[in-house]
DNA sequence: GAAGGTGATTGAATCGTTTCACAGATTAGC
DNA sequence: GCTAATCTGTGAAACGATTCAATCACCTTC
């Protein structure tokens, strides 16, 4: 590995590595001709300063670490291409890592960015607030929780609305006139899962008059969706529900495709579907998706400019954003009335 | 910032600095009580060692970077989980970047990797080979080319066969009796999109007796394939294709949608659609898309595979591997025999 | 009991930057 | 023409790990 230094490019421009140095980052102390003959230096070379020596000297380095719960899932891809845009602002790259619901995965994550110092951490947490995360934040790395809510964890977080997304979505529902709902979920460990639930239920209860019942898949992928609308189909008609909040479109997606293939059920005449996150998918699948909107590129963005403004004053208290979800009602929890 | 350093811990421990390093990275050298002294002083203070030290230190760091074409598109996303499990197999991790079709940000990030002295670097390029990639790599840094074929280049590769891939999907659109063929496409320097157009041709020329053309979307994403499903509706219907090749899944499941939605025309009855890649959504599409599978997982672990060979072994030649595609026959090119 | 061997530990040099106190040279002010 | 102020540029001291030759302590062996 051919590798130049500083040092090699202060003695081809017949200057000292301070000045050198000086060039590349406070380029207004220093000359104009000696910064051009600096700079040709450079270019020569082909010198690249390596930004371990740098970090190690500043203390800390120019990335943001970001542990997302699911990168296949288009609704973090968004919210990651949210944090890089905003990061790119700063001129702060951002260093991904992908926990896939594994907490073991979550905290070697944690560990990693620690070792590299980096400037802040965004999280998606599988569960409660771990001592990691504490331990990472005592340390002064600033962090912010995304897509869940902080209040009273003592981190910054920035959110939606789960429990009122789940209202949203169940209400919608019952307004409809059904009344038998089911919430199909998965890992419940998982803070959205358990919100959106719990909004549901909300929603039951001012109602009035429904039932509720909690269906398990196994994950909150398409293909786990699919096998719950098979295995729906083995149990007995009436015992079936009328309507299925799920707690993502790929859920939903997958129980639709199921349903409708398989020639178990109409949808939505026999059972209404209700999804979450609006994907692009959503509004492409069998029937297009009834659901709830996020606004997935905010997050991202609004979680780094708060990352950034701790970083910059470090008594700030801890800011706990929440954006409001939006209902999104397409074909699969409409009946068309006037249709035979 | 609370920073320990070894020398913190080593104090603690009563030992000398070395010894500590030596615990941390050679553990066999050590006695086993004075390593549990060493261990419990590092438990106390909470020291996580400094990366960006050793990295300065032996010369590389522990990462490899990933530079994809597309984050949001799940293709890409399982082939970074392939390469994050490969990589992690090895005690790397895997930085990523997303280019999102911009050069000016695939130069960026590269600038940032050979800056973090990364052990290597993945990349699925946007066109051709970039100077820049060439003297990342004449800087000794290797690098692999991902889902692109890059032989001749001198570059390593792992590629599926897209001119085979597109020579399928042509030749199964033709072998169902459709004689006017469209291919959809989108960002034509990009490599996979041409070369499946490439494989079209081909297909066409061998059976002969078709017409071919090619239609032209904004991008690659379904909302792009939506956009063109729309304007098609304005063609003279004896214009249209009875048949289109649509070079991505999402812009398949676009077009299907936009021809479905808004009675355009009967897929596949009127236009019989194929996509590629047969991401999670292909099947679960209004209708089953009739896809191009491809082994994504496999793409990205085998290109971290070759990097870590490459890396132990500068010498070696590069080593281009190529997959072969797999043609997924599902609803919208199948018109069912039987039925009225 | 001297010589040699083995295993554990030490401490200084090193990696490539940034930073800062300082030195020269030039300009300005009076 | 002298002092002060302003610009440029210098060079050495960090930063926190790893590595390696040197040292030390303790056994064997004859």
């Amino acid at each position: 590995m051919v590798t130049m230094s500083i040092r090699d490019v202060a003695r081809l421009a017949g200057v000292s590595v301070g000045t050198v140095s000086n060039v590349l980052n406070r380029s207004d102390r220093v000359s104009a001709e000696t910064a051009a003959r600096v700079r040709s230096a450079i270019d020569e070379l082909g010198f690249v300063p390596n930004s371990a020596a740098r970090q190690l000297r500043v203390g800390h380095s120019s990335t943001l670490g970001f542990v997302m719960l699911d990168m296949g899932n288009p609704f973090f891809a968004e919210v990651g291409r949210g944090a890089n845009d905003a990061a790119a602002l700063a001129g702060l790259s951002v260093l991904l890592g992908a926990s896939d619901q594994n907490s073991s995965r979550e905290g070697d994550y944690l560990d990693l960015f620690e070792e590299q110092r980096v400037r802040g951490v965004l999280i998606s947490p599988i569960g409660d607030v771990t001592p990691h995360l504490r331990r990472i934040r005592e340390r002064g790395i600033g962090s912010v929780l995304v897509d869940r809510n902080g209040t009273g964890t003592g981190f910054s977080s920035v959110s939606v609305d789960d429990v009122a997304g789940g209202y949203a979505a169940a209400r919608h529902l019952l307004d409809q006139g059904r009344r038998r709902i089911a919430y199909l979920g998965a890992q419940f460990e998982i803070q959205q899962v358990t919100d959106r639930l719990k909004g549901a239920r909300r929603a039951i209860a001012d109602v009035g008059g429904a039932t509720f019942e909690v269906i398990s898949a196994r994950g909150l992928t398409v293909s786990d969706g699919r096998d719950v609308g098979k295995s729906l189909g083995k149990r007995a008609v009436r015992s079936w529900p009328d309507a299925i909040f799920a707690s993502n479109d790929l859920l939903a997606i997958g129980l639709v495709q199921a349903l409708i293939l398989t020639g178990t059920a109409r949808v939505p005449d026999d059972i209404a579907i209700v999804g979450y996150d609006d994907n692009e998918f959503a509004s492409a699948a069998i029937i297009p998706l009834t659901t709830v909107r996020q606004p997935s590129r905010l997050l991202g963005t609004t979680a780094v400019q708060i990352l950034l403004e701790e970083a910059a004053d470090s008594k700030l208290e801890p800011r706990n954003v929440q954006f409001q979800p939006q209902l999104v009602v397409r074909q699969t929890s409409m009946v068309e009335s006037g249709a035979s």
